[in-house]
RNA sequence: GCCGAUGUGGCUCAACGGUAGAGCAUCUGAUUUGUAAUCAGACGGUUGCAGGUUCGAAUCCUGUCAUCGGCUCCA
């Protein structure tokens, strides 16, 4: 596709997300909406606009807030503008004209765009409509194109500008007038800084035809379906409590029932592993976080401290202090290296209230954490090791698609050069070992080590962050952390922060989404429902029970009474992955009829076949039985 | 914390200045049932909390707590 758009000449050729005509469409479409808003509010101020994975949003300073029905008479305005047809025109401009031209217009905002242009860049704006007179390096071709329809005629010559890199889509009749909706509005700050101006953020979405959009509505209502905080009240897992607070988790028996069975395989999983497992107490002393220099660097996210007779006490906001006490408790030979501590550690943390947000935010969760302390020459295996053991749980847990980061030394950090070239290169070869791709996020790792982020992808295709490898080279120096080495000196040990889950709280809130509440077998609270079709079967149903009981497995008998056609309907809106019917034909022929959530009937099974394939099923981690 | 929206029985929602209702759930009774809702009755709410305006407040105002959508931050 050859643009008519008049473009600077020193544009760079087109880059990738240039190509996308998507990004045409949405920065076109967020113009319009501009656009629009102007028209409608001629005192608001526009600021500036990005693209996103689904669509757009535009900052405007208003002091009157946006309401839905705005919002509705801006999405008309939007459609009339796609319906005048109006060209996008690109004009090339000396920084110092259009400097004198934004002053005299008192546009603070766009004088901070322009102003954070390189120097090098060129500077463009971009008109919807025909400026008059036109400018000189436009190409009057452009007038050629055809008028605008007679809806747009009645007014005057409607022209807006903006200073945009571009490019854009020619013409605003090149939108689909149907392809686009605004969604929402929200507040955000001016260069996303706290301390500045709150403006009115409108979100939108855009795309090439009805039919993409619609993909999208469906897919965002599927979301919606798999909203963990929905399910988890609908399936009664858990509960976040007025009475008790915001961000503290409530963990109901199925829920606990399933964390249970993540903890036992997590322990299982570990002590085969090469760790040992802690227990550590949820406060301590206020001196140990002086030493640790969380009371330095940490003390916004950190509860207030707690007055114990004479001393202060700390709620612990990190699992990390108390293993590296316990470590400091008696001296270690290099021999013993390395160590590796894990704990399932319940931490608290002061998180503003408006960041709170079902299981993926709270302010008390439990970390899988662990840590290891190792020699500098053990770092790559160790690291790899952390690798393998990731990807052996998250894919047990149905995850298989991971996205890596790899974050490097920021500004401000502690540790000489040759430690950090160390551990990073530790980890790049970790990586590179374990042959997973990964992305290097420049100086974006935490100010005492480098680290490792693994994202894993969930059933519609969603990113999520959990697990975390970290250097540590903070810590065993502020505790004065030591070995003895071979020679009989005293060495500083290399300590590696992992976590797999990150929080056990998210993670399940993810396993939630990820499964629709539909879990797998091995996962399921209630793996099995017996059910009775009269009260002559309930006796034996009890019996049943007790046996697959006996067996290890989460089966219970639906006592209400019911008539069947109402159990079955009970027991699959609690989606339970498992119904074993119970007449008198199975009473006699001693069997069960056996139906399956996601396959349907399977028909008459004995009870020791049934045991079989539930425990196949079970062993195996699998979705279906 | 900031901007906006919202808080009504266990759940999902009505009532929007004039006596707080419905369905589901729960309980009781009848029914003894064969693969997604048997029938009937009963119980259940100082409308998140605290003030205020009004003859009268779920409804209007103020404060506060929480939730939702974002910002910022993050496991």
């Amino acid at each position: 596709m050859v643009s008519q758009v008049a473009r600077p000449q020193s544009e760079p050729s087109s880059s990738a997300s240039d190509v996308n005509p998507l990004v045409r469409i949405r920065r076109t479409c967020a113009h319009v909406l501009a656009m629009a808003v102007t028209t409608i509010f001629p005192d608001t101020k526009v600021t500036i606009s990005t693209c996103t994975d689904t669509g757009f949003y535009y900052d405007f300073d208003q002091a009157a807030p946006f309401t839905p029905e705005d919002l509705k008479r801006i999405e008309a305005e939007m459609r009339r503008i796609i319906r005048a047809n109006l060209p996008l025109v690109c004009e090339t401009l000396e920084r110092a004209d259009i400097r004198a031209e934004i002053e005299q217009l008192n546009e603070p905002y766009k004088l901070e765009i322009l102003d954070s242009i390189p120097l090098d860049q060129p500077i463009t704006r971009y008109y919807i409509g025909c400026p008059d007179p036109l400018p000189a390096n436009v190409d009057p071709s452009l007038l050629n194109q055809p008028p605008a329809t007679e809806s747009s005629s009645t007014t005057a010559t409607p022209c807006w500008w903006n200073l945009c890199a571009g490019p854009h889509l020619n013409r605003t009749g090149d939108l689909n007038p149907k392809a686009f909706v605004l969604e929402s509005v929200a507040g955000a700050y001016w260069q996303g800084d706290e301390s500045q101006a709150q403006l009115q953020r409108i979100y939108g979405t855009a795309w090439e035809t009805p039919e993409q959009l619609k993909a999208y509505q469906t897919q965002q209502e599927e979301a919606k379906r798999r909203d963990h905080r929905k399910l988890g009240q609908a399936l009664d897992l858990f509960s976040i409590q007025d009475a008790a607070g915001g961000g503290l988790v409530f963990w109901h028996p199925k829920g606990s029932r399933m964390r249970l069975v993540i903890e036992d395989y997590w322990r299982q999983v570990h002590l085969q592993s090469g760790y040992e497992l802690l227990y550590t107490p949820h406060i301590a002393n206020s001196d140990l976080w002086q030493t640790s220099g969380h009371l330095d660097f940490y003390k916004e996210s950190m509860f207030d401290q707690i007055t114990v007779e004479t001393q202060q006490y700390q709620l612990r906001p990190m699992n990390c202090p108390f293993h590296v006490l316990i470590y400091q408790n008696r001296l270690h030979s290099h021999r013993e290296l390395p160590i590796r501590w894990a704990e399932l550690g319940t931490v608290y943390r002061y998180e503003r209230s408006g960041t709170l947000h079902g299981l993926m935010r709270v302010r008390g969760f439990t970390q899988d954490d662990s840590h290891i302390f190792c020699l500098p020459e053990q770092v790559t295996d160790e690291v790899l090791g952390v690798l393998n053991l990731t990807e052996q749980i998250l894919s047990d847990f149905g995850f298989t698609e991971y996205e890596v980061n790899l974050s490097t030394r920021p500004a401000k950090s502690v540790g000489s050069d040759d430690i950090w070239e160390l551990a990073t290169s530790a980890l790049k070869k970790a990586l590179e070992l374990k042959g997973w791709p990964y992305v290097i996020d420049e100086g974006g790792g935490a100010f005492y080590g480098p680290k490792i982020d693994i994202k894993i992808q969930d059933a519609i295709g969603r990113m999520w962050q959990c697990s975390t490898v970290q250097v540590d080279f903070n810590l065993p120096e502020r505790f004065d952390m030591y070995y003895v080495a071979a020679d009989g000196s005293r060495q500083r040990p290399i300590m590696i922060h992992r976590a797999i889950f990150g929080s056990l709280e998210r993670f399940f809130g993810i396993l939630v989404e990820n499964y629709a509440g539909d879990f797998p077998l091995w996962l399921a609270p209630v793996q099995m429902r017996l059910l009775p079709v009269s009260d002559a079967q309930r006796e034996y149903a009890n019996q049943v029970a007790q046996t697959f009981k006996q067996q290890g497995l989460r089966v219970e008998v639906d006592d209400s009474g019911d008539r069947l056609g109402k159990q079955i309907r009970t027991a699959e809106l609690e989606k339970i992955p498992v119904v074993a019917v119970i007449g008198q034909r199975e009473v006699d022929s001693q069997t069960l009829s056996i139906r399956i959530r996601q396959s349907g009937d399977l028909g008459a099974l004995t009870v020791p076949e049934v045991i079989e394939r539930l425990q196949v099923a079970i062993t195996n981690r699998q979705l279906a039985i």
